[in-house]
DNA sequence: TAGATACGAAGCCGCAC
DNA sequence: TGCGGCTTCGTAT
């Protein structure tokens, strides 16, 4: 059987770097073949400087000039401007420099090679190629590569890494989990047990092992739970403390790990490997939980896995397994490998950061990078328009406003209707035409053009994104048609981040008037839609940015509130379809929806005051679901107490029941010791302990309290460097969940968690909570 | 290894009284 | 003791 030499490919890791003066190119590829090694050498890097300048640049640059050429392209003053082309990497970057200190502006001199080789070929993740091929052990390698755009779809080969270790970072076991392999090498003495295991004599032997397993098993990704910055920098650091090398990579080169030169973590070089944590991977897809321990997102995604929030217990048993109870050690560690990757497999992980690397040109392990997905989409498309994007600007820029906040009118109602515009930003950009480039010509033509805010105009015909957005709408709405979730939602964070790129400093086409010309459109259609629908007799209670609560009065059933919203969104698209064809001659891309129906709705005040709420609100659908946004409920910063009291409270409301007796119980089962599992305070620590100087808040006591105990008891320091603290307030104030030694103070409870939840909801029922519980208090 | 602003609440802390 | 400013956290969109 011959197999025909692969062609096309996805993209594991590209980069760039000097080989002999010259630049190289190196990326590798995940293909049907297996592996390819892929190099560009000779390709010139280059930035742009004006005209006016080159006499000069030539002068000071001399010989480290490969060449330079005046182009048919201007910057967005209009200046015409000449490309220097360099050898190196180094020449680039030393000619950067000098030409800089001379005075001279250079355009897209920060853009790196490899990615500017990509994107100039419209390639985002997948490509084609041809090139000389030369088989190598274990991968292809191709030079001299010709590459451009392609469309194939990787099968990937994520193997889940997981190693335990004592609590001074000694190595016990590592845990590997993927397709076809479930293995754990552990050292120690052979042994029945459950699951497969690899004996090894010690530490340098389970390293050995363990790179024999992974390139056995040759995976394209390496999963875990902070894989990175614990099981892979725990790798490096004990390979380099025994000085021996890891041959990790696919070309058999050795694990490199780079600390990070300001605050935690590093970067790993794992030649055709990518690394994925799942936490950042989980991030990157905005799922957001309480706490991102593997055990709290295993129980909240795939409802297993035990929640053992104790680490100090945690670590106690690993070292007590592995002196005494190896199997089992290697049972919890192979466990802890399988949530891993059951949890890429529930979430669509992989193919959502694959379908990320397609839609934006970002490497699988990027965090973040809304800015560079926007610079590889935008910046190819304009050089072909004739222009070379600015730099950075370091200059004081004026801000720009956010969403529109109505004020709301406070009260218990029925028959509240929520009609929601469909990303509403997106739309902006797609009907007013905002466009960083559009802006620029824009302003050249304004007679003609398309009037935004502060000062704003927009060139009718030319723009890039809104044609962009265009297109990502049409695939995201093919996508929901054939129920590709991963795909969906990839397309809609990549549309919802546009905006917030124009709004960032951190883009070179950062503009206020950018920015503003979408959320200042926003606020007139928020306000121009509420004038509309109080035309029609309805009562606008609330909105927020894309949202307008409208109070339907008057005895309705549910059937005839739903016609009204029906007609209400119908109504508001043809206003706007009109109103936008008559004022600007453009085409309405708006689409507000009538999206729920609150047959119950309380829109609460600012405590302590008679205005409406902002930002938090309660109601019941007309199907019974409780939908609550911003109070106490949905807030990781208050007890179960609390919750399970608003909840409760906001069901009897709701129902037309009296609550009082639940109130007056609530308090008594608090008193009587019963309710103390609900007491606990949970809160984010952000900032290191040592840093909260200016006033100290109860969870920073706490936390403060429970690191004294652990250094007299000598263990490891929790709280030092941010993370989670449990505590309970206690008659002599907050103290650690894990060390507390007072009473608790249950008159706290009463004031800070009951009463102000029922002082937000029982005044629209006539009742008070001081009268309920004074009495509840005399009885004791 | 740069998406945004708007809002609410609690508690600490300095200060006037 | 009460008030207002400020810090801190968490949330809505």
């Amino acid at each position: 059987m011959t197999v025909s030499p692969p062609n096309q490919g996805f993209i594991l890791s590209a980069n760039s770097f000097d080989q002999q003066g010259q630049s190289l190119i190196q990326l590798w590829l995940a293909t049907d073949a297996g592996p390819v090694k892929l190099e560009v050498s000779g390709e010139q890097t280059v930035f742009f400087i004006e005209q006016s300048q080159l006499d000069r640049a030539q002068q000071l640059l001399g010989g480290e000039l490969a060449r330079s050429a005046n182009l048919p392209l201007k910057d967005f003053q209009q200046q015409p401007l000449a490309a220097l082309y360099f050898h190196s990497l180094a020449a680039h970057k030393a000619a950067q420099l000098s030409l800089q200190q001379a005075g001279i502006t250079c355009l897209e001199g920060d853009v790196k090679l490899h990615e500017r080789f990509l994107y100039e070929r419209f390639c985002y993740g997948s490509l084609l190629f041809q090139g000389q091929l030369r088989q190598q052990r274990g991968y292809t390698q191709i030079s001299q590569a010709k590459v451009k755009a392609g469309d194939y779809q990787p099968q990937l080969r994520a193997l889940s890494l997981d190693l335990e270790c004592s609590r001074h970072g000694e190595l016990y076991s590592a845990g590997l989990h993927g397709p076809g392999i479930a293995k754990v090498v552990m050292i120690g003495q052979p042994q029945p047990s459950e699951c497969e295991i690899r004996w090894v004599s010690d530490e340098r032997q389970l390293l050995l092992a363990l790179c024999e397993e992974v390139q056995g098993f040759d995976p394209d990704l390496i999963i875990g739970w902070n894989v990175l910055n614990f099981d892979i920098r725990l790798l490096a650091k004990r390979a380099e403390r025994m000085g021996i090398d890891l041959p990790l990579g696919r070309d058999g080169s050795k694990l490199r790990w780079r600390e990070r030169e300001q605050g935690q973590g590093g970067f790993a070089t794992l030649a055709g490997r990518v690394v994925v944590d799942g936490i950042d991977a989980l991030k990157n897809a905005s799922y957001h939980f309480d706490s991102f321990s593997l055990e709290f997102v295993a129980n909240q995604l795939l409802g297993r896995g035990k929640l053992v929030d104790d680490m100090e217990d945690r670590l106690g048993e690993i070292e007590h397994n592995f002196k005494h109870d190896k199997p089992q050690l290697a049972k919890y560690n192979l466990e802890d490998c399988k949530l891993v990757t059951e949890i890429f497999e529930h979430t669509h992980l992989q193919q959502f950061l694959v379908l990320r690397s397609q839609l934006t040109g970002l490497l699988l392990d990027r965090n973040g990078g809304s800015v560079a997905a926007f610079t590889n989409l935008y910046l190819p498309k304009l050089h072909r328009a004739g222009y070379i994007a600015p730099n950075l600007r370091g200059d004081f820029v004026a801000d720009s406003p956010g969403g529109y906040v109505m004020d709301s009118r406070p009260g218990l109602y029925r028959h509240v209707l929520v009609l929601d515009f469909k990303s509403l930003y997106p739309s902006i950009i797609r009907t007013f035409k905002v466009d960083p480039l559009g802006l620029i010509e824009g302003l050249l033509e304004q007679d003609d053009a398309i009037e935004g805010f502060r000062g704003g105009f927009f060139s009718r015909e030319q723009h890039f994104l809104p044609g962009i957005i265009e297109t990502l709408w049409k695939q995201r709405d093919q996508a929901k048609k054939e129920q590709d979730q991963a795909r969906s939602h990839a397309i809609k964070i990549l549309m919802n981040s546009f905006y917030g790129v124009l709004g960032s400093t951190g883009c070179r086409f950062h503009d206020p008037r950018l920015a503003s010309s979408i959320t200042m459109r926003g606020h007139q259609l928020m306000r121009d839609t509420a004038s509309w629908i109080e035309q029609q007799g309805y009562q606008v209670i609330y909105g927020d940015t894309d949202s307008t609560f409208v109070w339907l009065e008057g005895d309705l059933d549910n059937p005839q509130a739903q016609a009204i919203g029906s007609k209400l969104a119908v109504g508001i698209n043809h206003y706007w379809q009109q109103r936008i064809q008559q004022e600007f001659a453009l085409e309405s891309q708006l689409e507000i929806e009538f999206e729920t129906h609150f047959s119950d709705f309380l829109m609460p005040t600012i405590r302590g005051s008679e205005t409406g709420s902002k930002k938090r609100y309660a109601g019941r659908t007309a199907k019974g679901e409780l939908v609550i946004k911003g109070l106490e409920t949905v807030r990781s910063d208050w007890t179960a107490l609390a919750k399970h009291f608003q909840t409760v409270l906001l069901e009897k409301v709701f129902s037309g029941d009296d609550p009082s007796e639940f109130i007056r119980e609530s308090i008594q089962q608090l008193q009587a010791g019963e309710l103390d599992e609900q007491l606990i305070y949970h809160k984010r620590l952000r900032r290191r302990l040592s840093e909260y100087q200016k006033n100290v808040p109860p969870q920073v006591r706490a936390a403060r309290i429970a690191d004294e105990h652990n250094r007299k008891l000598g263990k490891p320091l929790q709280y030092q460097h941010k993370g989670r603290i449990a505590y309970l307030i206690t008659l002599s104030g907050p103290e650690p969940l894990e060390y507390r030694q007072s009473q608790i103070d249950y008159q706290h409870y009463i004031d800070k968690q009951l009463k102000p939840i029922a002082d937000a909801i029982l005044p629209f029922i006539g009742k008070d909570f001081e009268q309920l519980s004074s009495a509840q208090i005399g009885l004791f």
